[in-house]
DNA sequence: CGCGTAAACCAATCTTAAATTGGTTCCCGA
DNA sequence: TCGGGAACCAATTTAAGATTGGTTTACGCG
């Protein structure tokens, strides 16, 4: 007569997961030690994450672990010489040219499930209250784009890329550059790139998304780190 | 009255260096072995190959080795996980994507050395008797685009697609996919690229690019092997 | 003094092996 | 029959040592 007392379980520990009870630094401990701190098997903790992955809330990547971000891409150590020679300009120019081929390409390829996920992605990212959750959210939209073009290589680049900027020290400097009234108008680009990527119009996205890192590119370029590298 | 008998023996070096008298797979010895071999000083060896890079006729990095073409990526080890899920399909969507940015980039920021280096080398491709050599000069001329960026970001990204190509098995698809005539007309195109650069024509130099691609795309397209894996 | 040589040292990369971690299979017991 | 547990598999990371191009230093020779 009583429910499974798994199924009554599995909510409490998706929202204890997903609040970050276990990770201080977004990543997870491993299944097996997570599931001794949980007390159920790894089984019931596995279907639990494979529920969270399929909805695109947790990110699980094999000999490296589980992740409520985009994990970094693999051989992230390489990219740390690279790092120290970009600067945010050069990073930026990449995205500039790269992105859009994304969103068009998400516009073409993507399933209608992947559409409607990117929606509430967007939405997301319009309720973002505070800067540090909208840097959270604006990253999991975008790579959800990436991720949504199909493509293995492209996805790779755009982890390659995604990995660098995080390596570099800039972040801080965007931060400090970025205005909640920018912020706004950031929003509403992302609105207009996962509309025209739902609505399947390749080059309506790609050049929301091209007028969206523009954007972005402008509000950087304030900062006087602009051409220069990291070096520390 | 005579001259100085290091400078007799550099052209010589020289010429028995690139002709590969020292390299089966492209690769020269280590510097000190070769010194060793020719029976000179490492320092003379060196100023020998810093000549020769300056040129562009051999390529060296930091701790991987002299070559005589373009070097494998770093970390190229990574990439062969990531070959084997791309098909030729996915490799070709992303040059075509990336190469027409690089080569506008390369219009607007390549140095005139730079240009007039390019030139010679699409010279090289039109005089290539073999599809052998061929590959070899397509594969620096496209190189050296990338170089002209000046974006260490967007070398590194060709670095990467450039080694997954290599990577992957159907490089042989290729060689029989190609024709002579195509080959003629692919020459024709090369020259239409490196004269938009030298022109410092950004969208020439683009579309010229894209259309390159798109007809190397075309001729690729009739393998059976276009949407597969190459899954050993 | 000047210059090149050799050696030592530095820095970036590669290679290898071990450890870590997600993914899978198998067998057993309730 | 189903879930738990263990063993095993596969992809990745990490750490250490070796390799290799780049740089400095000190010495010897003209």
């Amino acid at each position: 007569m009583a429910l499974k007392p798994a199924t009554l379980a599995q909510s409490d520990l998706r929202a204890a997961i997903l609040q970050g009870d276990f990770s201080t630094d977004g990543r997870l401990p491993p299944e097996r030690v997570l599931a001794e701190k949980l007390a159920i098997s790894r089984t019931q903790l596995r279907s639990v994450l494979d529920a969270l992955a399929k909805e695109g809330l947790i990110f699980r990547r094999h000999g490296q672990g589980t992740f409520l971000q985009p994990p970094p891409v693999q051989g992230a150590e390489r990219l740390s010489a690279l790092a120290r020679r970009v600067s945010p300009r050069d990073l930026m120019e990449v995205r500039l040219d790269l992105e859009p081929a994304l969103a068009a390409h998400a516009a073409t390829r993507g399933s209608t499930e992947d559409k409607s996920r990117l929606l509430h992605l967007m939405e997301d990212s319009l309720m973002a209250p505070d800067l540090e959750s909208y840097e959270r959210a604006d990253d999991i939209f975008h790579y959800k784009i990436a991720q949504m073009a199909g493509n293995p290589v492209f996805l790779s680049l755009f982890e390659e890329i995604r990995t660098l900027r995080q390596a570099a020290d800039w972040k801080r400097t965007r931060r400090e550059a970025l205005g909640l009234e920018e912020l706004a108008e950031f929003s509403t680009l992302h609105s207009a790139i996962a509309n025209a990527i739902c609505a399947g119009s390749a080059e309506a996205a790609r050049s929301a998304m091209a007028e969206h890192l523009q954007q972005v590119s402008h509000a950087l370029r304030r900062s006087d780190t602009w051409l220069e590298s990291p070096e520390m």
